[in-house]
RNA sequence: GCAUCGAUGGUCUAGAGGUAUGACUUAGGCCUUCCAAGCCUAUAGCCCGGGUUCGAUUCCCGGUCGAUGCACCA
């Protein structure tokens, strides 16, 4: 918590509440801690950065977008290790009913491997420590799990359990054999997912920072374990500078240190190309919904935070005014964690058949035994002295193989030795994943802090949201000076141009001009067209700068078009040259 | 979940045991040739449930939501 800031978190929800970004879910039953809903302004601009992430990872990464339910059987999750690993253990101090975590308790009590120990035998442990809220010897507790999935019951007769999913990731993980089908069995590839995810957060707060239901984008990345040092397109960012704040730094209280991917790569700060490759990316990403790059970092996970799946992970950490250095990003190699659990829970394979460029020649010496003596004689062990002789290793007497404990002796003419050479044609591998997996949620918070303004105009307070045109909802406003003289026919045929072309543009003509513009400037309106007298005479309308409140004058006919490139930002206000 | 504090039109706010003040916003009109101007009119409110009381938005109890602290995270 930053002293002294309450006012601007105060000040953006209270107009994103007001205007339509945000609201309370359900307002008119008493709204529910956790959830909210999206606004009419706030659904656009979710939309928009939504759009600008599929851009990013489908268009220019070739990662295709996948839909999953929101609600998997309870065996996703088993293998997943949410089931078990998801919960946190928890008891009641009997003398307060304060709630605490056990393991922390017990921790506090300096009771070694609580984290491995089952519910019982650390009630048992914790007996003799004290709350930490109250302060009174526990005594006998009970220690049970709150696990933060929500669960549900699957069809009639509630017999098949269902968890709404935690994180979208695990759609990807179990369609994998399909997913590596379409992408015609060649690594790397990926799928991306946009959607809600659900934790039953025991006190959520802080607004639209932690919800219990929430949308991710996250994208899970199969690579070759030998190639993650190979990013095909790393050359992109490897000169890419990033604020970089590794665990080392962390540890000895030194601030982010600006970085090339490259430098980061060739001195191990960074995992692997993969890993640096979408740090920069989620960089340009961040900025260019409007995220300041001095208020965003990349803070390495300390070992002891890693997940228990990763090895090396970077939350990218944007700063806000209200809650300080919050997490938005995070982007984890994943290793085989995933895809080993799900194919042992499920039994179907989730490996890749990566051929060698020229097949390896391997001689294997195969031994043929001759099964009709051998069967007749040692009957039912005979398969099993089938399957040791396979791996024995003959001599000119026989073979010692050992079946049940007891060493038999095969003579020499039961069995037939040749010698083969084979072609290798290729390995089964389980890929590795590297998942950057982005609260969208998180973003439209930030976007929205970091664009809220106010300044002094002709003397007034203005408020004015700085969004990037391209998040910005509405994205020219289009107004007649006068509602007469057929400046208000001539607003309207502009404001049909804009739509034909796809553009968001909204007409007002309701009171004075400089309240209009004032209007559109709260909620982050880019760029106003204002058809006025002059109009009618030169067909040119006036264009003004949402940020400079400067005007310029432009024909009409060139209006989508430039309206068009200020916002996919090809173009900037500055550079426009009036007519 | 627990502890502390809070809740009055869309927003900010005044107020009292007898249904509520003002401003801004919004809508309609007048006026207005580029930055929340002016005038007229209108719409709209005491978080929910229970108790005390002739009467509760006000006092009491419980709840909901929000803010702060404990714990978890995208």
């Amino acid at each position: 918590m930053i002293q002294g800031s309450d006012d601007v978190f105060e000040k953006v929800m209270d107009l994103a509440k007001r205007r339509g970004f945000i609201w309370p879910t359900s307002e008119c039953y008493g709204a529910v801690a956790g959830f909210i809903d999206y606004g009419p302004l706030g659904a656009m601009m979710k939309r928009r950065v939504e759009d600008i992430w599929r851009n990013f990872y489908v268009i220019r990464e070739g990662y295709y977008e996948i839909e999953c339910p929101t609600i998997a059987q309870e065996a996703v999750f088993i293998a997943s290790g949410h089931v078990k690993g998801f919960s946190d253990k928890m008891c009641q101090c009997p003398h307060c009913k304060e709630y605490l975590r056990a393991d922390h308790v017990a921790e506090g009590g300096n009771i070694l491997n609580a984290s491995i120990m089952n519910n019982n035998d650390l009630a048992d442990a914790i007996t003799s420590c004290k709350c930490p809220a109250c302060e009174e010897v526990l005594g006998n507790v009970t220690v049970f799990n709150f696990n933060l999935m929500f669960s549900t019951t699957i069809g009639p007769g509630s017999q098949r359990i269902g968890y709404l999913r935690p994180e979208t990731a695990q759609g990807m993980f179990v369609d994998f054999a399909r997913l590596l089908r379409f992408y015609r069995d060649k690594l790397p590839f990926g799928a991306v997912q946009i959607g809600k995810s659900y934790r039953n957060e025991i006190s959520p707060r802080q607004g639209m920072i932690r919800l219990r239901e929430f949308t991710q984008a996250e994208a899970e990345i199969f690579v070759h374990p030998d190639q993650k040092n190979h990013h095909p397109s790393f050359k992109r960012y490897a000169e890419y500078l990033v604020p970089l704040l590794t665990y080392v730094q962390q540890q000895n209280c030194t601030d982010p240190v600006e970085i090339t991917m490259r430098e980061a790569v060739d001195q191990k700060i960074i995992a692997n190309e993969y890993v640096a490759y979408y740090v920069a990316l989620t960089h340009e990403l961040l900025i260019t919904i409007g995220i300041k790059p001095e208020r965003l970092r990349f803070r390495q996970h300390l070992p002891d935070e890693r997940a228990h799946y990763a090895t090396d992970c970077w939350d990218a950490e944007v700063f806000s005014r209200r809650f300080g250095w919050v997490e938005t990003v995070g982007i984890a190699d994943r290793t085989d964690y995933d895809l080993k659990a799900h194919a042992g829970q499920s039994g179907t394979p989730m490996t890749v058949f990566i051929q060698y460029d020229k097949p390896k020649k391997t001689e294997r010496q195969r031994i043929i035994p001759n099964m009709s003596v051998l069967g007749k004689q040692y009957r039912t062990k005979a398969k099993m002295i089938f399957a040791e002789l396979e791996k024995a290793m003959p001599t000119q007497e026989g073979a010692e193989i050992v079946v049940d404990g007891e060493t038999i002796h095969i003579p020499a003419n039961l069995f037939e030795v040749r010698n083969e050479v084979m072609d290798i044609r290729g390995e089964d591998i389980i890929p590795h994943v590297i998942e950057p997996s982005y609260g969208i949620d998180r973003m439209c918070y930030a976007v929205l802090e970091q664009a809220y303004d106010e300044d002094i105009a002709d003397g007034e307070t203005r408020t004015v949201m700085h969004l990037s045109p391209g998040v910005a909802p509405v994205q020219v406003a289009v107004f007649p000076l006068m509602t007469r003289d057929g400046l208000d026919i001539i607003a309207d045929e502009i404001t049909q141009t804009f739509h034909k072309r796809g553009i968001l543009a909204e007409y007002d003509d309701s009171g004075a001009i400089g309240r209009r513009y004032r209007r559109h400037d709260e909620i982050g309106t880019p760029c106003a067209i204002t058809v006025d007298y002059e109009t009618k005479e030169s067909n040119t309308v006036t264009i003004r700068d949402r940020d400079t409140m400067q005007q310029i004058r432009i024909p009409i006919t060139k209006l989508p078009e430039i309206v068009r490139a200020l916002v996919d930002r090809s173009i900037t206000f500055a550079s426009l040259s009036p007519e």
